[in-house]
DNA sequence: CATTAGCTATTGATTATTTCAATATTAAAA
DNA sequence: TTTTAATATTGAAATAATCAATAGCTAATG
């Protein structure tokens, strides 16, 4: 009786028979069943007969106009029943799901920098207006912020980097400036014009090979053949803020971990070192989770609005890190 | 875009439009779902394609030759994953149901005579076989049994009925006499012949009206047009039994409740008094539950056995009470 | 006891849906 | 760039669901 192929397994409409059985069996009745279904009564009454025929057992008793469950009728009902609320309820349980957006998950990874100094206010008031939604900040660096992106680890993705693959897209919503600190009886405190040989004669102090800024630094003074000597590496920019400080030497920070409270002096470095940008990494294509969406909204809504390209679709511009925002 | 009719609700083959979703979220490939659900790979294409444009949303994200769960397919996922292995599962889940017959309730009305003396030794023998039926014992007489036989608020019932409708069958199952009792020191208790006169001319104790016995007797005096004289009626046989022992009158009774231990006189009737059976009541065409059918097994094996024509279907034959069984 | 009312089953033609083979398209990998 | 391996599309064929008409059944009614 029962064959072996997959194919026959999940043969007919085994949904539309055990609906049409469940409505007769809450109507007593195969005509009030149909007319609730909107189906004609032969309809109805052929599909509990399939039912029936392929489970093996009778699941009315048939006395001319009335029907009655057996108990085999019965055991299915109770069985089948729920099942069948369900699946038919599916399409509204699926939107109340998912209209109470406050629900869900947020994956964001991010640098130090981005972390310490750009997202501490933005999730401030991104969780004050979605309490519900659980967030956790990865702290990743350099090229695995991007594995993360492209991985699926994250949502997204926050921070600044010099080269990205095809599939992840960048998009700036902060510009900095890289600025030359140091300690505020420094010589260069009060230079006139600050040239990239004054940075490379020494005393420099640099964040970690892993940073952005680091590997941007290096190019620069690769690029204008000017040998770069370099006192110090550090581990953060709140440990290089302070060394310089102390006198160690002169640092090069991006203006955005400097809020005005350093005992430094702070001044424009020359003009051969490009604005920097901090944004989004998202993966191409993909699909953001609703908080996801909000977040983007709450951090650039002139970038991420409602209903623009982002919505539901592939996103497609690209831009690179090293030209200036707007 | 939706329309309202219950026809379009219902429309299309929901269930295999998420079974194909399903499969393929599991798989992370549409490919992979076909060959598992024995079918071409366009055919589960389809089908997903249907439920996202039936659900108005985006179950997958489709770059090239690859496909991912959006945030929306994962959340439809999480809802009709389970479903659709309920469903799929279900004609194991019934088998299950099925075979584990020890469950399960059977209800059974019974008349006084025949809760007192006829099932005690039956309901013994099925409850130690069938430990976790779950069975309840109405008690019932006359025409109320008829009833609840034919509403289906009992799966049985016992006793014997006088007259019973065309869709209530009854199966005799065991046959007994109508006695006298008397006190041992009474004058009938040593007469040879007893006649309808001597029953008639008094002090005749009687069970209540309610009860078939009552009927019978009335109606045997009236058939034959002899008057007879009641002293007494009495709530029940036990009560019956004690007053005839306490010299109030003599009784007639079903030889069903005489045990033997009472200290009285039994005598056969005249012949004119038919014999009682005691039998099974059944609403003609009722599909009985497993525990049903093994309870009439029990009860008479000769008659209900495994395979007749009571399997599944309609009982047939009719019998009077009023003749005498076998 | 025949009749009616009310329901279900059956049938055959019709319609809607599902399926597949072949083919186009896509994006990542080689 | 070509290859590879997946999905999408298409149009025709197979399959399943549907209906109107009708037959059959039972209980209730006069």
């Amino acid at each position: 009786m029962e064959e072996e192929s997959p194919r026959s397994y999940y043969r007919h409409n085994r949904l539309k028979q055990l609906r049409a059985f469940c409505h007769a069996a809450q109507e007593r009745s195969i005509s009030r069943a149909a007319k609730r279904l909107g189906l004609s009564q032969p309809s109805v009454s052929l599909q509990i007969q399939a039912l029936e025929r392929e489970l093996g057992i009778t699941l009315f008793e048939r006395r001319g106009p009335r029907i009655r469950l057996t108990p085999d009728g019965e055991t299915l009902y109770e069985l089948a029943g729920p099942l069948v609320e369900d699946i038919d309820g599916l399409p509204e349980r699926f939107a109340a799901h998912h209209s109470r957006q406050q629900l869900g998950r947020l994956d964001i990874a991010a640098g130090e920098s981005s972390s310490l100094y750009v997202l501490p206010e933005l999730l401030r008031a991104f969780m004050a207006r979605h309490p519900k939604v659980h967030v956790r900040l990865h702290n990743l660096t350099g090229q695995d912020l991007v594995t993360a992106v492209r991985q699926d680890q994250v949502d997204i993705a926050i921070g600044s980097s010099l080269d990205l693959p095809d599939d992840v897209v960048y998009k700036a919503t902060y510009t900095y400036n890289l600025k030359l600190i140091t300690p505020r009886d420094h010589m260069l405190a009060d230079q006139d014009e600050i040239t990239l040989n004054d940075l490379g004669a020494g005393e420099l102090i640099l964040p970690p090979r892993h940073l952005t800024t680091w590997r941007l630094v290096n190019l620069v003074f690769q690029q204008h053949d000017i040998p770069c000597k370099v006192r110090l590496e550090v581990g953060g920019w709140e440990i290089m803020k302070r060394y310089v400080e102390l006198g160690f030497g002169i640092g090069i920070a991006s203006s955005i971990c400097l809020t005005g409270e350093e005992r430094l002096a702070i001044r424009d470095l020359p003009d051969v070192f490009p604005r920097r940008t901090y944004g989004v990494m998202l993966r191409r294509g993909r699909f953001l989770s609703p908080q996801a969406r909000r977040f983007l909204e709450l951090m650039a809504p002139e970038v991420f609005s409602e209903g623009n390209e982002w919505e539901g679709g592939v996103p497609d511009a690209r831009e690179s890190v090293l030209v200036p925002a707007r």
